[in-house]
RNA sequence: CGCGGGGUGGAGCAGCUUGGUAGCUCGUCAGGCUCAUAACCUGAAGGUCAGAGGUUCAAAUCCUCUCCCCGCAA
């Protein structure tokens, strides 16, 4: 089978090395034109990019997929199968239309639940305890195409937005595997997404990152572990921008004497502070223009005691 | 040329504005003490203050350049 492979994304590389691996070919990968980003505004290639040139695969990145030369392009090389995993720009039909058999998408939720840009951060910070992945045909709506096959995956209290996608990126290789086998025996069935279940996880903004005190303690745990790596979940101390990288619930049932968001406790474990109802332990933290510190290094460091307050 | 913060014994920080004896909370080592605590007390070791140049009687501190780290923004 000639797979063409559309992905920007890190979230991808298990699968395409997975297609690479396989017995079919991965005529081309496409990826978004490299962009300036980081400090500096250096022109950063892709993610994939990187992965495409180790496995000594052709990159294309056109600026506009949709346009006349990118599709021409496309159907120059007659692939039998697009396979389109974290790529960044929406297909048009007759994109979709360019392939033999199907346009196949992997998506990190168990669709039609967490379609959009960030569904494994939301996953988190809603507090689910399972996810999983989605193997769909593409439409031309956002993650809203019929389903061929989902996978599910147990979502740990010990898991991050990080640790979380590493796992589904490896079952996402899993399952695009096993339905390129179906598809290429033709013998799979298309299961239409229930719209009236669908629910949405746009791309986080750094708001999404603030935490409110005033909010029961698994909450706040919860959106430390949703917003690792980016945008982090962050509150502010002695004035200045602090960002919380690793946190636990903590039963402490006088924290509700205290204000919210202030430290009732330190110890080896960490900096307990009052939430509503609850109380949170924070372990690893980052002050604004440092790097990130376990709560131990932070106390002696910062001279954090009971009685300051966060937020 | 996108904006900004930082590099000080093993860790995390203060000191820099207003140059003049290397400081704090820990850790380590030795000894003591305790029913108990992030235990406590006493003592000790450990720093070319990122690097190079400059100003000065004197530079962690002021000026210039280089290297590295981080945040914002995308």
């Amino acid at each position: 089978m000639n797979i063409v492979y559309l992905g920007t994304g890190d979230f991808g590389r298990p699968s395409l090395e997975g297609l690479v691996e396989s017995s079919h070919t991965v005529r081309c990968v496409v990826s978004q034109p490299d962009k300036p980003r980081n400090r500096g505004m250096r022109l950063e290639p892709a993610a994939m990019k990187k992965a495409a040139a180790e496995l000594g695969l052709e990159v294309y990145q056109p600026e506009d997929i949709n346009s006349r030369a990118s599709v021409e392009y496309l159907k120059g090389l007659r692939p039998d199968l697009l396979v389109v995993i974290a790529y960044g720009q929406k297909l048009s039909q007759p994109v979709l239309d360019i392939p033999r058999l199907a346009a196949v998408n992997v998506h990190a939720s168990l669709l039609p639940a967490y379609r959009g840009a960030a569904p494994v951060n939301w996953a988190i910070i809603r507090g689910e305890k399972t996810t999983g992945v989605t193997l769909m045909k593409l439409s031309t709506r956002m993650d809203a195409g019929p389903i061929i096959l989902q996978k599910t995956a147990p979502i740990l209290d010990s898991d991050t937005s990080l640790t979380l996608s590493r796992k589904l990126s490896l079952l996402a290789a899993e399952a695009l595997d096993e339905g390129i086998g179906l598809i290429g025996k033709g013998t799979y069935d298309l299961m239409e997404q229930d719209e009236s279940k669908a629910t949405y996880a746009p791309k986080l903004k750094k708001t999404d990152g603030s935490i409110d005190w005033n909010r029961p303690c698994n909450e706040i745990v919860n959106r430390v572990r949703g917003c690792v790596p980016w945008p982090g979940a962050h509150t502010l101390y002695k004035g200045k921008v602090v960002k919380i990288h690793g946190a636990s619930m903590l039963q402490d049932a006088s924290a509700g004497n205290h204000p919210a968001g202030a430290i009732i406790g330190i110890s080896r474990q960490g900096i307990a502070v009052a939430a509503r109802p609850g109380a949170v332990l924070i372990h690893l933290l980052q002050m604004q223009g440092k790097r990130q510190v376990s709560a131990d290094e932070f106390i002696g460091g910062y001279r954090a005691k009971p009685g300051d307050i966060f937020g």
